[in-house]
DNA sequence: GTTGAGCGTT
């Protein structure tokens, strides 16, 4: 393969470092992160214009200006200086200082290479901040690492951005995290984690930490195995997770739609208010009613005669988690009907149309619904359906 | 001497 490098650097002035690009002339943000740790992004000043320019980011692929890097030095952009969707959030910083004090605790770094010592550690951590202690476990009888370690910082603010993000450290991918064992009754990590549904099977979570990444800094990433359609994304801010509360956002060119993964009281309601769910939605077998609309579905956004799609049943069961006392009952019943094997079969039909539904976000409400019907049978091409299809075209699924 | 999700002898 043909390596190409480009130079990036963390400023302007600072010596650059040479970056690999991908075989089709990308470059991953990741590999930029691994070499500058917290980069969010590349800028660079356009020789014309003499302006910065920001480099495109695409689901953590970075791209070439006019598909040539060029001769130029890119600067490294760090979530800091990033003022796209920050003007919402500054009330979070403004919340955030008025809070005063965060007390910094110990971070347990998993995934450490076995060789990786203290002093590896110490090295590494201090380039986010001032470090006051680092660990290494080690077997006792024979010093060997145990793979995991801690680490602690004088600043809030650095453990915030540690945790925020994966870490390189001598070769290997490492995350850090509060320690469960000492995190007890301080964990509200609820309103700061957000439930991302209609996920598709191939998002993982490294491009999902990517994506998410633009809006703030992401501490967790978890997709539910087996494959569920939907995944938890919690960020370090609960503004920012607030702030995407209630949005569709295209990721990989699929609509998913983003809600709070612990909607205790009135989330329920407002699903019902916004016609996602039926008064009697949750009321037929997953796999039974494939192709069983008849004339029951006439015109009428019923899912109890209507097919349910994998993201509907996902967000059901996620309901049950997130105690959504009702919703999640009901729930639950699909739950057995659909993990006994017919799920599989209608995913296909189901995501094709179900990101063709998403045009607006007027016409957010009707996602589900346009995805049942078209999932169902050919019989449903009346209604709305062609303005459906036309505008299925922009979607390169 | 091996390992790869987890949770800290002192």
């Amino acid at each position: 393969m043909s390596e190409l490098y480009i130079r990036v650097a963390e400023d302007e002035n600072e010596e650059p470092m040479e970056i690999p690009s991908e075989d089709d002339g990308t470059i991953l943000l990741s590999s930029v992160a691994a070499q500058f740790p917290g980069a969010c992004g590349l800028r660079y000043r356009n020789p014309e214009s003499q302006c910065m320019r920001g480099v495109r980011l695409v689901e953590g692929v970075l791209h070439a200006p006019e598909n040539d890097w060029g001769n130029l030095v890119y600067v490294v952009n760090y979530p800091k200086d990033n003022k796209r969707k920050m003007d919402e959030i500054d009330a979070a910083s403004a919340v955030k200082v008025k809070r005063g004090f965060q007390k910094t605790s110990d971070l347990i770094v998993l995934g450490l290479p076995w060789k990786t010592s203290e002093q590896d550690l110490k090295d590494y951590f201090t380039t986010f901040g001032e470090v006051i202690m680092v660990q290494v476990k080690r077997d006792l009888k024979t010093g060997n690492s145990k793979g995991f370690g801690f680490v602690r910082f004088t600043e809030y603010e650095t453990q915030t951005k540690v945790i925020a993000q994966r870490h390189m450290i001598d070769g290997r991918w490492c995350d850090c995290k509060l320690p469960n064992s000492k995190a007890g009754p301080d964990e509200p990590m609820r309103s700061r984690k957000i439930f991302v549904g209609r996920c598709t099977e191939d998002m993982t979570t490294d491009e999902l930490r990517q994506y998410f990444m633009q809006y703030g800094e992401v501490t967790d990433v978890f997709i539910p195995k087996p494959f569920r359609a939907f995944a938890f994304v919690t960020f370090a801010d609960d503004q920012v997770a607030q702030a995407l509360c209630g949005e569709d956002l295209i990721i990989k060119g699929i609509s998913v739609h983003i809600s709070n993964a612990e909607p205790k009281h009135n989330n329920s309601r407002q699903m019902m208010d916004r016609g996602r769910f039926g008064a009697g939605g949750f009321s037929q077998g997953y796999g039974s009613n494939r192709g069983g609309m008849g004339g029951s579905g006439s015109g009428g956004v019923n899912f109890g005669a209507l097919g349910l799609n994998p993201a509907m049943v996902a967000a059901a069961q996620a309901a049950l988690q997130s105690s959504w006392g009702m919703m999640g009952m009901l729930a639950n019943q699909q739950g057995l009907a659909s993990t006994s094997g017919t799920a599989p079969t209608t995913r296909d039909q189901t995501y094709s149309s179900t990101s063709a539904s998403y045009s607006s976000p007027s016409s957010a409400s009707l996602g589900w619904a346009a995805g049942a019907n078209t999932a169902s049978s050919g019989g449903f091409s009346s209604g709305f359906g062609t303005s459906m299809e036309s505008k299925s075209s922009s979607w390169g699924v």
